[in-house]
DNA sequence: CCCACTTGTATAGTGATATAGACAACTATA
DNA sequence: TATAGTTGTCTATATCACTATACAAGTGGG
């Protein structure tokens, strides 16, 4: 007989035929064991057949709750010896007047790399035309890229530049995988960060998608204007990261 | 193509095979209407089939989840008519020196009933102890009650009272189906409210079960001391109110 | 090497979830 | 009294979610 009073949040017991499966239950308590920090130092989970019979479930939803947070890269698995939390370290990636994707996160990571996913010739709107200082749909050039390290994303942009200006930065984007080398390619050897504004928000569905996280997830927003060294703004980003695998250094100098 | 910037927190789309099942997250859509006001004014839902194109699912998906709800009691369905919204008006208890069930709440629902769920003899632990001022671990008889409003349950109470004094609560309750009627049995003809204190928190899995609650459904606490005519503690108890169906008023004489 | 312990795979059965189409029953209104 | 618009019911099919049982395969330690 329970004679408790206002209880703690006790944990919820799991609930069947809730409209939500088991599986997804027992993987978001999991993915809370690691923040709540009711684990072993070495990340091990307890075996499959104790974790069914601590949810009150078969072994086999169990699992399925595994292997959904191995695909999220959460979880990895040995066989043999057990179940780990991936200790996947925040990347650092320093916010500045010299912002650049492969240079910031050098040495944090094996591969770095970024690509192009989808380019377009458009009319700048309102807030592209502010950032670049330019009038409203005038011709820009729109670049959709990824960054990847150790080929896992962690960051998904949105670039603009002055279409009369740079008309080649998509191809030179393809060729040179590097805003800075693309750049220089065009003649612009130096540029500076101007401005950056920084939000988070709750992943989109475009983000869980490029992003490969999970529903639920938050990203870091960076926002930000590039200019060449004669003050002329020659690219408006937005750029989108993975709040579990980057965080923002700011440097204040 | 989407140039939009930080977007505000749309309503993400309905997602399948997410472990979250179609009818569940429709449900979960449907219930949020209500409150934020995007509703006609005679509480109708839009038919069966233009929800199913909105949502992008069969028929038979919306209906279930809408039996769901109104099997919940949020939802009310009209052959030939619609679905509506159950405006529920909640029922105001009022709470002050004379805070009876019965009485507080008549004249807001045809029928009021109180149920003796369960009953044991235990020891007081402290927080009974100093609510009754007793000894702890001394002798004292706990009831756990259900009041229901139209045959709805819209409360449930767990109450401790001081065995030495009132050896036969449990059954003179169980008689009469009230504590104002069972007390003037055991010769108790009055009692006043000495304090209350109040809560608000998470419906627990037994207060879901009890008070036949939705998930993530709220409930408010009220933890009280009711005292004789003499100032001496007869009950301590502590009354657990769907927040959905009931109002707390404060009678501040 | 053997043994205990772990994850991985296979097979089979049951109930919940979702889709599809057709038609019945009821309501309001022209 | 038609008719359009709505909820209710029925049948069929497919897939997902969960259980149950058994055994294979890898790891680490006595």
């Amino acid at each position: 007989m329970t004679v408790a009073g206002a209880e703690p949040t006790q944990d919820a017991a799991i609930r069947r035929n809730s409209g939500v499966s088991l599986w997804r239950q027992i993987s978001d308590r999991i993915r809370r064991l690691e923040t709540d920090g009711q684990l072993d130092p070495d990340g091990r989970l307890p075996p499959e057949f104790r974790l069914a019979e601590q949810f009150g479930v078969n072994r086999h939803t169990v699992r399925s709750a595994i292997s959904h947070l191995v695909q999220e890269g959460v979880l990895r698995t040995e066989q043999g010896r057990g179940t780990f939390f991936r200790s996947r370290p925040r990347l650092a990636y320093p916010i500045g007047r010299r912002t650049r994707f492969s240079a910031g996160l050098e040495g944090q990571a094996s591969t770095l790399q970024m690509v192009l996913v989808e380019s377009a010739t458009i009319r700048a709107d309102e807030r592209v035309a502010v950032g670049l200082n330019i009038e409203v749909a005038a011709t820009v050039i729109w670049l959709r890229t990824i960054g990847l390290a150790d080929g896992e994303p962690v960051s998904t942009a949105e670039s603009w530049f002055p279409a009369d200006r740079l008309p080649g930065i998509a191809d030179a984007f393809r060729r040179t995988g590097s805003v800075t080398a693309a750049l220089s390619l065009l003649g612009i050897d130096d540029y500076t960060r101007r401005a950056t504004t920084l939000t988070a928000t709750h992943a989109s569905d475009d983000d869980l998608a490029r992003l490969k996280l999970a529903p639920g997830a938050i990203v870091l927003v960076a926002v930000g204007v590039n200019v060449d060294p004669d003050g002329r703004p020659i690219q408006y980003s937005e750029t989108r990261f993975s709040a579990d695998r980057i965080e923002l250094t700011i440097e204040s100098a």
